[in-house]
DNA sequence: ATTTTGTAAATTGTCAACAGTTGACAGTCA
DNA sequence: TGACTGTCAACTGTTGACAATTTACAAAAT
């Protein structure tokens, strides 16, 4: 058993402010006042400081000197050119998943992937996209790359957040996403990496088209 | 004319270490103690941790809670993993260069590849490097990608650490390489994105396969 | 009206002190 | 020997205070 080391209070505190913004409790541009925070979780400033920075990297706060923190737009463009990004680097671990996947990490992804069709069956669509960011760590763990993998989960509540103020109009279609999902583990599985990167590359396609979709019609700018 | 926000000491500081642990005066797996780097700066431990924080985002560090940080690790599989990274953003930048790209792009990059053609003629090695840095920054601007253009700018200081590394042993080939970016250019320039990101993914593979080549004779591991 | 300037309040930057953890090492016990 | 355990010094974690900067706003000048 390998153990986590244990989190120090700036962690604790970005994985807070994290999950607000994923959810949209703090809105696009709001300032985020050190003394005023600190107030509030009964800590003091440092801590807050280290959470910033934190944050800053997963581009959910903006950082400017002497001007404090404020969390970061949502916008059409940034929507655009983070699934572009995601595209590539998404296909580039499916790709190295279907190359070093062990036997025991083609039951996790199974495993994952029952999760997946279960969700979509039931039409929860809040589990389904737990489900689905699960199924791609298990597959970046599969993919046997450190380097990629953080790339991806400092991008990742990026993509939640996105996903997140889109949840309510996504309803019917999961049935037909999980198709996707289905062929990229035959391929996975196969070894056939090619294949496996394509089917995740049309997926991702089709994902940043239905957030632009959204996005669009239903937020700013 | 755009003003850069002043620095903190934060960033200086970040600075500062960056360029020594790319320069290679502080070795990989050294540790760096708060308290004495503080001493040495004439700063207090507050700017120090915020600088770490930087740092540990362009990979140069390793951060553990309650266990100080030390200079990250520069292994083949590190660059291996480095670099099939880089060589798909870097893709995607000449690409979408090749698409945005304004007449005053062009008048830049023509530039900046003169510089590059300067430096292998005069076989200097180190400024040939920095021409090559400036190549790309310029192209990346181009991109009008700023999510990207944050990306590769994280991931810049690991390259250039790979490649300082390697410095010594570059003489020879620097004309070879010329060539994929004065084809580069003309793609690019004639908006050809398909060939312009694929002379630049056959000069990224190619680079790779030096550091790799280089490192596991002269490095460890 | 519009811009400029002055001032006070709010906010970030930096520091130094103290608290809590870790790692090394010597001493103890089988 | 070899595995535990206590102790201590060296760090990191966290805090609260003070300094420097920015912002908001009102008064003055154009």
């Amino acid at each position: 058993m390998k153990f986590k080391p244990l989190e120090n209070l700036d962690e604790q505190v970005a994985e807070y402010l994290s999950n607000r913004i994923i959810r949209g409790q703090l809105s696009p541009g709001e300032r985020i006042l050190e003394t005023k925070l600190a107030r509030e979780l009964g800590v003091s400033r440092g801590p807050i400081r280290g959470a910033l920075r934190i944050l800053e990297n997963k581009r959910l706060v903006k950082l400017v000197p002497r001007r404090g923190a404020q969390v970061s737009e949502l916008s059409v463009s940034f929507i655009d050119r983070l699934y572009d990004i995601l595209i590539e680097l998404l296909a580039l671990a499916t790709r190295k998943a279907a190359q070093n996947r062990t036997r025991k990490d083609l039951t996790q992804i199974r495993r994952s992937l029952s999760k997946i069709e279960a969700c979509a069956l039931k039409g929860d669509t809040y589990d389904y996209y737990n489900a689905i960011f699960e199924f791609f760590v298990v597959k970046i763990e599969a993919a046997r790359d450190p380097l990629l993998a953080r790339l991806l989960r400092d991008l990742e509540p990026s993509a939640r957040r996105i996903q997140f103020a889109s949840l309510a109009r996504r309803k019917e279609d999961l049935k037909r996403n999980v198709v996707y999902f289905e062929d990229a583990v035959k391929y996975i599985e196969e070894g056939n990496a090619a294949l496996a990167s394509k089917v995740i590359r049309e997926y991702s396609q089709n994902e940043k088209e239905f957030a632009l979709n959204n996005t669009r019609t239903h937020i700013k700018k």
